[in-house]
DNA sequence: TGTAATTTTGACCAATTGGTTAAATCACAT
DNA sequence: ATGTGATTTAACCAATTGGTCAAAATTACA
């Protein structure tokens, strides 16, 4: 047997990362935290003092699987379409082996913005870079020109809206859990091309 | 003086509609929407019974004003590329007057989707109106070809995220309160501009 | 004006929920 | 073994919350 580390606080993270990121600040129970996780509730409040610092640790945690990753690909000196397709079946793979994350963050960041933003911020995010690579290229003649803000809320957007509406796309377009599962596979594929193809100036 | 209807339950149902949206289900109190009506908690249970009657209202309420407007323009007999236009034109019209309507449809699904799916489907959209337009425009050679259901993906994804996502917009691309809404009507021509283009064949 | 029906209110209740506390258990060095 | 500090538990508490109910206020109308 290899020993393994039964870090309580570890367990309780995960638990509470699932409750949480599954029915949201106000859904979710200390007891049902307690439950997921195995043991009594009064542990959560042992590690964590109360409710709101569980839960400020754990949106943490998940805004720290999620954004680095990407934001490392949109910084970085890859040329334009290639760091396209990188984002997308980067940002999307991250989004099937998490699929609430998306949704989670969104709905807390609604609730209580000026809580949570300075979370997100310190993960210093430079828009001028990825700014000043898309107008350079619009200058050369290689794409056509469009702010980076666009661009970024375009390529994010085709990204994750599947991921948050979810239901919406397997209630109204007719597929399962499987069927909605590849469609999410192809959406790699077809958002990198759907954003080169409008970049493309015909010629 | 023109004779005001201050029909009680309507006041009730808008009261009810701004804090649902605004905090959802979890996280609205009745106290909240009796206050924001200006009456006693009590005249809630006297119109609706419970709170879940009271939500299911509102839920149906709010599906009623967003979806049957774009969907017409969906299966209207438009050329594509119109339809297009008009659809991205109208969709954000309609989410900049009711900016949190679709973050709380969003969630509300997430947390319970076999309760409020059918409060959806009954709208009837039928996709394989669109489906079929968008194939015979293939088969012509006027567009790329493209599955119906990543179409209608691209399209929503790019009128609706940025209104979910408002804060980390506000957020994180330095725009304050003003700015944001300029970019929102700025991307009423963006998005369909990024559709059109994607779609058109280089010659 | 009287009276029945409707609407509105305040007082109250049972259940739930986040949190506290003191006791029990465990790990382990001496 | 035994004592000490960390971990875990059960019992309990105060506050909140959705909901009830009977009385009061208002309205409708004969």
């Amino acid at each position: 047997m290899s020993k393994i580390e039964v870090n309580t606080e570890q367990i309780v993270r995960a638990a509470a990362r699932k409750v949480f990121t599954h029915k949201g600040f106000d859904g979710a129970r200390m007891q049902d935290i307690a439950d997921e996780a195995g043991i009594n509730k009064s542990l959560l409040h042992y590690y964590f003092r109360s409710k709101d610092k569980l839960f400020e640790a754990i949106f943490q945690d998940v805004i720290n699987t999620f954004l680095p990753p990407v934001v490392s690909i949109l910084i970085s000196d890859l040329p334009l379409f290639e760091k396209i397709r990188r984002f997308t079946d980067q940002y999307i793979d991250i989004l099937v082996r998490n699929p609430d994350f998306a949704g989670f963050v969104i709905h807390e960041l609604k609730i209580n913005p000026q809580r949570l933003l300075g979370n997100i911020k310190q993960t210093g995010v430079d828009i001028n870079i990825i700014k000043n690579q898309i107008e350079k290229e619009a200058e050369a003649g290689n794409i056509r020109s469009i702010k980076a803000e666009h661009f970024i809320a375009n390529l994010i957007s085709m990204c994750v809206f599947p991921f948050i509406a979810r239901p919406v796309f397997i209630g109204m377009l007719n597929f399962g859990e499987d069927g909605y599962a590849q469609f999410i596979e192809e959406r790699k594929i077809i958002v990198s091309e759907t954003m080169i193809n409008a970049l493309t100036v015909s010629r």
